[in-house]
RNA sequence: GAGGGCGUAGCUCAGUCUGGUAGAGCAACGGCUUUUUAAGCCGUGGGCCGAGGGUUCAAAUCCCUCCGCCCUCACCA
């Protein structure tokens, strides 16, 4: 840990003192240290001195610029286009193989790969569009600008100035003029070839992965495209988006596990919101009747391929609506969003087609129970039955606790096809009100895609009475204890200054991209997924152990 | 929490069953090479084989413990 800031700190200044007398003594000691932070053995072991065999060579590349005048560490760079826009321009200007046009370009990536031919040399550069190959020969950059060409390595950064060509296979070609050195690389790259591969590693050098593995840096712009076009549909129907708290001091909207955080002036333990939901109904109260929040949702429970602990959720709320119209939105824009990254109504996950396209089938409930599960919804005995043969401990479980494992177990992994499941139990929900034809069951549906739940809608409760009884009934249940079993007094308020009636939905983003893009772990589609930590508790924690998160 | 799989050079992987001086490709270093596409050719360096303990004349390999990742299950509104 105490090794990261120094070594930085040593390197910032790198650049100003790179003559070799002076950087050496700041430089020696980073070797060891940024030495164990990647073999994460944490245990200051003594570290043979060849193993930064790269770290120095590249150091001492750093120097010899630096002696040619070329700063290691450049500055801003004005480029013409990307590497995408320069490779459309050639495209468009017709090149023949083997010539090079009077199309001049001026573009900046990422070395990731290097051909050397004695006084030539080939780079391929990357940027987040894509690639180029930038051809850089002695004659043309002269003899000093041909000695930085020798002196790159793959990981490096530079920009090269030229024109646009074809060389004689065709390829598209940066004949350049030239080269300007922006940033040296002190640690390599992944192998180029066969990429990196290591899950551990991908996910905790992410930016390697995004480096090395073109298609990874490709899932992660269509998500960032998708959550855009998200947003930009809701405002098309009038939604304005809106920020609730993280923080809160009763988490409520589902019944999830929290986790526990403090604030140290007030000196009072908040919990990081596991819904957004009481917040944005409060904002229907007073008058902003169509809203919508996407952001992160906090639930301290296990981690498996569908499930982080943190995740990324889209809310939204709809006064004077109902479920249809929660089932409109859902499916248009599901679709629409599906339409547009993948260019089909259809996605890949698994290797088998999903179908997002509209009309998505309206699936019953119990229904569902009996003909994929094959259970007696109204007996007791039976739903328990088949939870236990799913291997479910159905001690503790009730009824309705009973179905919904039974459901989940029998029926969801086969709802491959996007379809709305409808009319659950009003039991099962907390927020939802009951159906006007059938006051046992909920107003409600949740829809399917690839065998998770992606998204789940109410027509709103917005009896305040009968909101207050629920909460009542509930606050002896299970999660009780984690929240002191109090009621949000706060949100029934609220309630009881009148919420219009209302249609709200939730959509699970990650499993919306993960189905979207073809990802079949949550991992693949989070940045950053929780792992646990490299460098393991120190042998004697001073610190208090008490604050350290769930032990599991 | 339980079971299974994995951990060997910077990266991708052999080697573990059947114990006997640690291997390949890419990357790196030195040389040759001004149109390559995983460039090529010649040469060189690089490993506490995840950590610790045990068995053995001898352990990457067998045994035990621990750490991390992945998968399945459990937990989980």
């Amino acid at each position: 840990m105490l090794g990261v800031p120094c070594r930085l700190s040593g390197l910032v200044h790198m650049p100003r003192h790179l003559d070799a007398a002076r950087a050496q003594p700041t430089i020696a000691p980073l070797v060891p240290s940024n030495r164990r932070a990647d073999s994460g053995n944490g245990k200051g072991n003594p570290v043979s001195p060849h193993v930064d065999q790269f770290f120095e060579e590249r150091l001492a590349k750093a120097r010899k610029l630096s002696e040619l005048g070329v700063d290691p560490w450049g500055a801003k760079y004005e480029t013409s286009s990307d590497l995408a826009g320069a490779r459309a321009k050639a495209e468009a200007a017709n090149i023949a193989p083997g010539t090079e046009s009077e199309v001049s370009v001026r573009v900046a990536g990422r070395v990731v790969a290097v051909r050397a031919f004695g006084k030539a040399t080939f780079v391929a550069l990357r940027d987040r569009s894509g690639d180029i190959q930038a051809y850089l020969r002695s004659d043309r950059l002269g003899e000093a600008g041909y000695a930085v060409v020798k002196l790159l390595d793959l990981g490096d950064f530079v920009g090269v100035e030229g024109v646009l060509g074809r060389t004689k296979t065709g390829e598209i070609t940066v004949f350049t003029k030239a080269l300007t050195f922006l940033t040296k690389a002190l640690r390599p790259l992944p192998e180029k070839f066969h990429g990196l591969s290591d899950t551990d590693t991908r996910f905790r050098q992410r930016y390697l992965d995004l480096v090395a593995n073109p298609e990874v840096r490709e899932r992660f712009v269509k998500r960032s495209r998708l959550i855009a076009s998200l947003r930009r549909r809701l405002e098309e129907r009038g939604f304005i988006e809106v920020e609730t708290p993280m923080m809160q001091a009763i988490p409520g909207g589902a019944t999830a596990r929290p986790f526990i955080t403090h604030h140290n002036a007030l000196d009072i333990d908040l919990y990081m919101r596991i819904s957004p939901e009481l917040y944005l109904k409060r904002l229907l109260v007073g008058g902003l009747d169509k809203v919508f929040e996407i952001g992160r949702q906090f639930r301290n429970e296990g981690l498996s391929p569908k499930h982080n602990p943190e995740f990324t959720m889209m809310e939204l709320y709809q006064a004077y609506g109902n479920l249809d119209d929660m089932m409109d939105i859902t499916e248009s824009v599901v679709s629409g969003l599906a339409e547009e990254l993948s260019g089909s109504g259809e996605a890949q996950f698994a290797g088998k087609p999903v179908k997002l396209s509209r009309p998505w089938p309206r699936l019953d409930y119990l229904s569902l129970l009996r003909e994929k599960a094959g259970v007696d919804p109204s007996s007791v005995d039976s739903l328990r039955a088949a939870a236990r043969k799913a291997g479910v401990d159905t001690a503790k479980l009730d009824k309705w606790a009973l179905m919904d494992e039974v459901f989940s177990n029998y029926v969801e992994p086969g709802l491959w096809d996007a379809c709305f499941v409808c009319g659950a139990p009003i039991e099962l929900t907390l927020l939802c009100k009951a159906r006007r034809d059938d006051p046992s069951r909920a107003e409600r549906f949740e829809a399917y895609a690839a065998g998770m739940e992606l998204a789940n809608a109410y027509t709103e409760l917005n009896d305040a009475v009968e909101q207050r009884r629920r909460f009542q009934e509930q606050a002896g249940g299970a999660t009780a204890a984690e929240t002191g079993g109090k009621l949000d007094e706060d949100f029934l308020t609220a309630m009881e200054h009148g919420m219009p009636p209302a249609g709200g939905l939730g959509i699970g983003i990650d499993r919306l991209a993960m189905i979207v893009l073809g990802a079949e772990t949550i991992r693949e589609v989070v940045l950053f997924p929780l792992l646990r930590p490299r460098e393991a508790a120190p042998a004697a924690p001073a610190a208090p152990a008490a604050e350290a998160p769930a032990k599991e």
